[in-house]
Formats: structure tokens, C-alpha cells, sequence
DNA sequence: GTGGTCTAGACCACC
DNA sequence: GTGGTCTAGACCACA
């Protein structure tokens, strides 16, 4: 995995969880990797997937059983969708507004490309 | 500025290009920065900006005049517009689309915000 | 400060601040020590006073100033109170109970030197 | 067993010997473990048990024969009672009351609870 | 093995 | 100066 600098990486860790979640690759009540696991896998501090694991047992998205592990909580698509969301409208859609300002471009023009895009990416 | 660390940094510097002219922050036939000037200015090497404007001269955007400088082209918005379009068509369009589509969100939700948003920055 | 080993030292210090707050010492929008300051004063880790300090900004209780310092919120006597009432009747009270069993007492008996401690003690 | 620092360790083994014989786990005449046995269950210096039983001899608590061992007295309930109230009152009245005033809490509030926990825990 | 807490020490951005 | 993040490494309780 490939970090930005702008970010917290525990934050970016929790995106990348979140993703998981939301694209239903890990579904409900099932494990997520443990915190020295995922840590080994992306080559980061045992603390900061801690911190990550911490923040989104806060957001109700994943919940924990002591000595077992951390497991995608119930409602997890809910509040991921509810929490990404929120990132979503205040980071990415003024960038991309800008774009597309900037190129003279309406959101008419997205509208059978993204059609196009889930039936190539998603059926 | 800030770089990532996914793309050539020539190119991310032209894409700053770009944006200046189509933003009308730079107009035609109007003088860019020298090579060093913008080197020194972005913390890079005069070889990357070298590069960066050798580049955008292919494209059009922007033409040369031997012991002088470099200049905004004539056709720079046109032919910056159709650069960065692709770009944003190839890059940044099926991220965008790809996190619509994990949140369930539809074009439509977007419409009345970028109106918001235009009003708010360009007017 | 003397921590007990059996609850977390970053928890234990939260119930100090939630002190100084229900007991009028600290008022709202006060600014309460810095990271550093309150770290070397109890002699623990600088991360350890953050972690406290980030918990109970969850809890509504602290808010933050970037680059300015940790201030008292508004509501921070609400929050503390409920905060460490649910703390009380988990904890506290089991073991008061017990006590009290063991020697028979009722609670009656602690009404007269209730109202003795407050008028000897807040009065 | 879990010893605090505030208090002497001799003084909170004597609390836990009060405690089995109020809570009627230990009757009128039967041995109480013996100075070696309890120092190794306890993990303290033999010593240190030693000091407890001279004190809780003392008080009339327990009593001892020669070469044979401690046995609980005839008036250890009353006396255990009495010793155990005197400390309840000085020291931990006091931090109960503390923290009710903080939370501004009422001697009345007590009193459905205790009932319920009697009715849990001792029927 | 799991998570949870703590220390030490570093570097960063903001003020 | 302030908080915020990250690493490295340790030790603990629980299972």
C-alpha cells in the first residue's frame, strides 16, 4: 500500500478498511486481519493499525472481543458509508468541482459515463 | 507544492500550468516564469521545469521565443482544456466513480452542489 | 500522583481533570496544562497525557486550539457528570455495597454524615 | 490477591481475614490457614502474615494455640465488625462522600440500588 | 496467539 | 511554544 503524505496513515488505513467493507469483500461479523498482521502487511507501526482498529470501533464500524480479534460490526456499511461520506463531500467533490469548472464541463457529461463505468466494473 | 508520488512530477507541474491559464490566472501571449525562476519557486530541479515546459510546448500550450522566455499559445485554453480532459477522463474519473459507486450514490446528487459550488468560487 | 495499577494511568488522569472540572477548579473555557506540562508534572509519557486528552475530547468534556492548547468545553460539567456517574455505579458502588453488607449497615445511616461532610467540607 | 500501595500490606491482609469471617466464609473456632500457607497463597513474606495475625489476635478476632495454629474467636464477628466500621467510616466514607458531592448525587439514590444488589448477589 | 497500555524519542505543522 | 503522528520496543492480561 502506497501512502500519501497529506494524511494521517492511520486515517488511510481506516479508508482502506472502510473500502473492504463497502465493496462487501469483508462482510459482517467476519474477522479483519489482526493488528500485527495488517501492520507486517503494510509495513507500519503494530500502533498506528491500533489507532486505526481504536477509530473505527469509535464509528461503529468494526467491534472488538478481547484476545480474539476485531470483527466488522453489524451496522458497518451503514456507518462506513455514513463516515466516507462525509470525507468524501469535504475532500474529493471540491477538487473535483474545480476540474470540472476549470474544463468547462457539466455533470450531464458524467451521467452515461458512469453508467458505463459500473456496468463494466460491477455487473 | 506539494507532490505525490504516483506521477511524474514534470507532469504535475504541468497540470499547475494548465490550471493558471484555464483559471485566466495566466493569459495569452503573456510571459511564464523562466526555468529557474519556477525551479527555485517549487523546490525542484531547473531540468524537471525544462522538461515540464518542453512538454507543454508539444501539446501547444505554450510556445517559445529563443533568449526571451516562454510564452502562453494562442490556443492555449482549447488545447489545455483537451490535455487536462483526458487526464482527468483516464485518472480521475473512475476513482471518483468508483467511490460513488461505494457510497450508492447517484450524478444526480451532485447537480445542485457544484451549482453551490460555482456560485460560492466564481462568482 | 499516585496511580493504582489495577485502571489505566491515561484513565486515571482523565478522572483527575473531570475533578478539577466538577469541583469548580477549572471553569469553562479555561485553558487546562499543556500535553507536556501536565506530563512532566505527573511524570508520565507526554503520549499518555494525549491519549487522555483526545478521550476526553470524545466525551465532549475538553476541546482543542490547534497550536493553542486544550480549553474546559461548554458543556464539560454535564459530560464529566454523566461520564463519571456511569464510572461510579459500575466501579464504586459494588464495592461500597459489599461493605456495607458485611456490616450491616443500611443506608439511612449514611444520610446524617452525608449532610456532616458537605457542611464541613463545601460550606 | 491485588495489594494497593496506600496502606500496609499487613493492615489489607487483616481486611481480607475480616472479610471471610463476616461474610460467614469462615466460622467460630475453625483454623485459618496457617502463617506459611497463606504467605505463599498471598505471595508475601511469611513475616508480613505473621504481623497480621498479632493484630487481628489484638483486636479479639482470632486467637491463637500454641504449636497448633490461628482459629477464628468466639466474638470475631462483632469484633471484625467494629474494627472493619471504624475503618469504613474514616477512610472510605469520606471518597465515597466526595465523589456524591461531585456528582451531585443524593443518599436516596442509594437506596433502590443497594436492595437491588442485596437481592443479587446474597439470596 | 490476541489486544491494550506505556515509554522513549523523533519529526511535523501551526501559532 | 502548541498539539499530532509515527516508530521501536517493552510488558501485561486474557484466551
Amino acid at each position: 500500500m502506497q501512502f500519501r503524505d497529506s494524511v494521517s496513515i492511520y486515517l488511510q488505513i481506516a479508508d482502506y478498511i472502510c473500502e473492504k467493507i463497502l465493496l462487501k469483500e469483508w462482510k459482517v461479523d467476519e474477522r479483519v486481519p489482526s493488528v500485527r498482521e495488517l501492520a507486517m502487511q503494510l509495513e507500519v507501526n503494530p500502533n498506528t493499525v491500533m489507532r486505526t482498529y481504536e477509530f473505527l470501533q469509535q464509528q461503529n464500524i468494526i467491534y472488538n472481543q478481547r484476545g480474539i480479534g476485531y470483527f466488522v460490526g453489524t451496522d458497518a456499511i451503514k456507518n462506513a458509508t455514513q463516515y466516507r461520506k462525509t470525507e468524501f463531500m469535504d475532500n474529493e467533490l471540491p477538487v473535483l468541482f474545480r476540474n470540472m469548472y476549470m474544463l468547462g464541463m457539466d455533470v450531464e457529461e458524467l451521467k452515461p459515463r458512469f453508467e458505463k463505468y459500473k456496468k463494466q466494473n460491477f455487473s
